[in-house]
Order: structure tokens, then sequence, then C-alpha cells
DNA sequence: GAGTGGTCTAGACCACAAA
DNA sequence: TTGTGGTCTAGACCACTCC
């Protein structure tokens, strides 16, 4: 593999990991775009000039962390933000009487309240690793599960890193499908900060709940394929018949 | 290994998956117990009569579900409820000036409001998968950080999987540790259910807020080695200056 | 120095999908 | 039939720990 030979050096890295941050290159350069196929292990391993068992643990822990997809018999490709796989990963809301996965079986619909310019405030610059008063876009909706409303989420993004956003007519159910489609940009993976608040006019106004009515207050930070964070959602959620669901293990 | 032969037939496992259920057999029935060290892989390969990748393949999976700890050079061990693991493992609420990945720093004290008998409600009894009516013990707590209460919890769980509780003179601090020592009951995972509730009288007054203060409810159900529910564990937090810690990937 | 897990290799055979 | 990923094997060398 292209020579790495740093043995002692505090940034020793095995190989197989080595070989893992080459293919995520490749995600990031967009070499390989979601839905493509991956050339074969071998291939690969004759590329990077490794053996294949070594390129086999780079994919295998790059499928663990849902970056990529393989089919038996079909070959390795790279995931895509299809609604089923970002519903089943993003979305931990769900009904009470569903299954203990945390899946809703259902995209939410959207209904769009509204999107504009802001200048990033000192939360919003922290979270997404700005200076204060930078340009960011805000977008506000309310989410229904089965025609009810059950969440209102205000997402905030740096402008810089999606030119051209207003010359979107559109918001789409799935922005994360509309991140990696128009910029490029794969969210990878979130860490969400959860607490209990009360219902605002707003929202009590938007989720049609009593004023003070007790909401679950979510903060996520979306990070892309280098971790740099690319999107702050915080929602606010209406858990009288839902619930979030987390796995501890 | 241990025979089996069963290729076209449905319940089909690959032989590093068999190994796995071997292994975890003997920490089921106490052969290897919280801080033993395991035979090499080596050695368990021969047992087995396969080859030392498939072993490693079953005890890497192992150690990523934080049954065993490996240590290079020393040996492999089967994983303690130590403080530090559990509170990182199972315990998701942190201060809010705490850094992202959601460990505490410091595990919560307790104070013991009381512990009684009591016989399983309709959901108690399908949490734990018992009879509505069966005996379970009742455990009262109010938690704090920094000598500040932040949480109320009530445990259930039953009195036939804990023979013997009623001698207990008093319930310590990580009472996964205790199920351990004195019961051999393993805590391998959990899933939780978080909603946004409203203080009641009792909660304002244990935890010294407000009646009707927003908290955080969170409904854990803790299984063992066999994914038997063994807990029930209901918490109300205060989250003002805390919240609770989720990572999606 | 002996023994352990961590990494890497090379090659075999299988199940599966597509042509 | 061909090519893919999935499994399994056998053996090498390294880094680390303990004696």
């Amino acid at each position: 593999m292209a020579a790495q030979e740093n043995d002692t050096a505090i940034g020793f890295k095995p190989l197989y990991a080595q070989v893992k941050d080459q293919l995520i290159r490749r995600l990031v350069d967009r070499t390989w775009q979601p839905g493509m196929s991956l050339p074969s292990e071998q291939e690969l391993a004759r590329q990077l000039s490794v053996s294949q068992g070594t390129v086999r643990k780079a994919l295998d822990a790059m499928t663990a962390e849902n970056l990529l997809v393989r089919r038996q018999g079909r070959g390795t490709f790279v995931a895509e933000p299809e609604d089923s796989r970002i519903l089943f990963q993003f979305f931990r809301l769900a009904a009470d009487d569903a299954d203990a996965t945390g899946a809703t079986g259902a995209f939410p619909d959207s209904k769009l309240l509204g999107w504009a310019q802001d200048t990033a405030d000192k939360d919003q610059a922290d979270a997404l690793d700005l200076e204060v008063g930078a340009t960011v876009w805000l977008i506000e909706r309310v989410r229904l599960l089965l025609g009810k409303p059950v969440l209102t989420e205000t997402i905030t993004i740096p402008a810089d890193a999606f030119p051209g956003f207003e010359q979107l007519t559109e918001i789409p159910n799935n922005v994360y499908q509309l991140y990696s489609a128009r910029w490029g940009i794969t969210i990878a993976k979130a860490d969400e900060r959860l607490k209990a608040v009360a219902a605002t006019d707003e929202d009590a106004r938007h989720l049609k709940c009593e004023l003070g009515e007790p909401l679950l207050a979510v903060r996520r930070i979306a990070r892309d394929l280098e971790e740099k964070p690319v999107e702050l959602r915080l929602s606010r959620c209406l858990t009288r018949d839902m619930h979030y669901a987390a796995n501890l293990r």
C-alpha cells in the first residue's frame, strides 16, 4: 500500500485503517457516488497492494457504519440516503404500539412553515464550527405522522456549504437525500441531546397541544463523512402517544 | 467443532456464530465469571476444533458487545460491571457542560427511598415476561449528581430471579454489580423509551422542582446474556442543566 | 524468553446473482 | 458459467506483558 511506514510514530495506524481512510477519501471526493458499485475486493486489493483480507476488514468496518452496503453475489455499493434507511438510522421516534426496534414504518410528512437566511448566533456558530454572524439558512417545519402533528423542527445549515440554496423552490421531506443529490454531502452520523421542556405558545399552536405541555426537545448535530458538523436540528416532540427509542449495548 | 452440519436447514449459522453461542453458554453457566481470563485463542481453537481465525471472529464480536475485554499481551477477560463501564454504557445523562461522549465522569449517588415486595401489574408483567400477579421487588431511589437530586427511579425485578432478595440489608449504588455478584446475572443490553412528562406532586417533592415541571421519563428494560428481560426501570429526570445523550450512526 | 492478542497474508471452498 | 461476497483455514510476524 501507498507506503506509510511510521511504526514508532504516535500517528501509527494499522493497514486496514489506512485502507479505510483511502476508501473514505474516494467517497468524499465523489469518485464513488451513492448507489454506485465499488471494485471487487480482489481488484481493490490489487490496486492498493494489500491482501484481500485487509481490504475486507476495511469494507466490513465501513458497512457497520452504514457507509456501504454489501450484497453477496452482486458486489459492494455506496449506501444511498433512501427513506427507509434514514428513517431507521436517524428517526428514533415511534408510536407506543409499534415494535421495539424503533422504526415507525412510515416516514413522517412535513408541513413547511418557511425558510430564510439568517446570521448565526453563538449557539448555532458553536454547533456548526462557524464564526458568530456567519450566514446560515433556517428551515422550519412541522412534521406529521398519520396526519397528526408530532413535532416541530428548526434546521440550521451553513450557507457556505450549500451554495445555490436560495434557488430551491421546495424542500423535500427527506432533506438528507437533498443534501446528497444537490451538494454531494453525506450525513454519516449524528449526536443528539434530549431534554424535557414546556410547550411555548408557538409550540402549542403548531402541535395543537396545551401551553406548557411537556415536550421532548432534541438537539441534533449531524456530521458528514469527515465528521464536520453540517446541520443543527432542534426538534420539539409531542410524546403523548409516541416515544424516543434508544438501544444501549 | 461439535458437529453442526445443517447446511440447507433454515437454522444454519456460520461456524463463528456457533462458536460465539458456545462461548456465551460458558458465560451463562458461570464457567467463566466476571474478571476471569479465558483460555488463549489457540487453546480455544484446539478445544473447539476450529481455526484460530474463527475463534477470533467470535471473540471480537463479543468484545464489541462489551461481554469481553481483550488486552494485548495479557489475555481475554470476562467483562466486569465496574462503575466506569456501567456508567458509560448505561447512564446516558450528562451535565450540559460536559463533553459529547455522554460520560458524566461521576457515578450518581443514590438516596434509597425504600424497597418492598409487590405483585406485577399488566405493564410490569408485559415488560418482564411474567404473569400478571407474579411476585416482584420494587426499589425506589432518588439519584444525585454533585449533591443535587437529578432523577427518581423505580426498579422492578422478578422475585423468582432474585431469590433471597429479602435478606439484603442495603442496596448498593451500582445494582448491576449486585445482580452479578449475588445472583450471577449479567446485564448485557437495555432498551430505553423516552417521553416528556409533567412532574407530579411526588416528583416535585423528591427532585425539589415545581409541580408540573417537564421531566424526561425513561423506561428501561434491561436484558441478560440470553436476552431475557430481568429489570424494568422507570426514571424521571430533571433536565434543566442536564441532557440525555444519544449517538446515531 | 515465553505467551498473549493484533495484524497481515494467501489460498481454498461455498452461496448467491446475473448473464 | 462467471464473478461476487461470505466463510474458514493455516501460518507468519509484530507489540505488549510478565517472569
